[in-house]
DNA sequence: GTCTATAATACGATAGAC
DNA sequence: GTCTATCGTATTATAGAC
């Protein structure tokens, strides 16, 4: 196995349990663990937690480029938004089990006493300037608030998913967003 | 000082230290200090941390309940929604800096790992069924989508003002509920 | 009931052999 | 590079004097 193969298994074992517990609640021990890389070994790739973190971050920054490079492929913005609605509606499983993994993260992190880590505000705010360069697009005066609803609505739906546990309530409401979107 | 009044000081220290800090990250040292209560005695009053969690839920849901009684003054439904949001604005400097007290800690006890505590689980779904009620009493529908249509986009504004630390931008969504309220 | 001191444990981080 | 063993500290919880 590569070095840098073992610094991915580790990766994606930490976003996947950070996703699931949350920050605080992952052990390097549960990391260790899922990833099969021993305790000492892990060290050697991250000097912290905090190092492990950073890298889940930017990956999720990177996964957000991907995510909307591909929606670039729709000449339409009113349709890229549509189509940002289809892909995340998929994952609504996942959401009502763990949340939606960007604003959940945002939001334990935000209750940080410690350093800010100012990558995890950002990680939002991307989202939200996109979908207000969509509406923009669009034509729109109020880009940036209709922006802001758009994102909040649905970190709205699945918070609301997740606390009731049940992956209808956030279509039902991702569906509504269609809707108020396809009507504007 | 009598012993419930000590009990009340242990939990309003605790409700605000788990609201700015989130439940794991606060330490009961951290409950004994801001209570001015010595940790040992902390024990007298709650056997366990779950304890205190316990009843800072409880004191929530007490809360939500004082809360929509208060409400029940205003006859009209509509006019209660709208009373409703006017509250929750006036709270949007706490909402920027620490979030939802209630959606940020259900949030973070729906990644607990040990026993679920499903008092929390509820504390969010009262605040959809008053809401859901609300629309029922205006005779639409779809009261119950609309309910939670309510919740979550007040819920992701509270997540996105927290992310962006910007009391306006709660302000600027809670006004747009108020429009799509007026307008039903 | 209230306090100080301390036990018990979990966890981040390091040391050092291989 | 990788491992096992262990340190140091933070934190929940208890013991026992007053």
């Amino acid at each position: 196995m590569r070095k840098s193969e073992k610094k991915e298994r580790l990766l994606k074992a930490a976003k996947h349990l950070i996703y699931r517990q949350g920050f605080h609640q992952t052990t390097l021990a549960d990391i260790s663990q899922e990833s099969g890389i021993s305790l000492g070994n892990l060290y050697y790739y991250f000097k912290t937690k905090e190092e492990i973190l950073s890298a889940v971050i930017e990956n999720q920054t990177k996964k957000f480029q991907a995510f909307t490079a591909d929606l670039e492929q729709e000449p339409d913005s009113k349709n890229r938004l549509l189509g940002f609605l289809d892909i995340v509606i998929t994952a609504r499983c996942n959401i009502a089990n763990y949340g939606c993994p960007v604003g959940s993260l945002s939001q334990e992190l935000s209750k940080k006493t410690e350093t800010p880590l100012d990558d995890s505000l950002n990680l939002l705010k991307n989202y939200v300037d996109w979908a207000s360069e969509q509406f923009r697009l669009m034509g729109k005066q109020d880009a940036i608030a209709l922006g802001r609803q758009f994102i909040a609505t649905l970190q709205g739906a699945s918070l609301l998913a997740n606390a009731l546990n049940d992956p209808e309530v956030f279509v039902e409401q991702a569906e509504r967003v269609k809707d108020w979107v396809d009507s504007l």
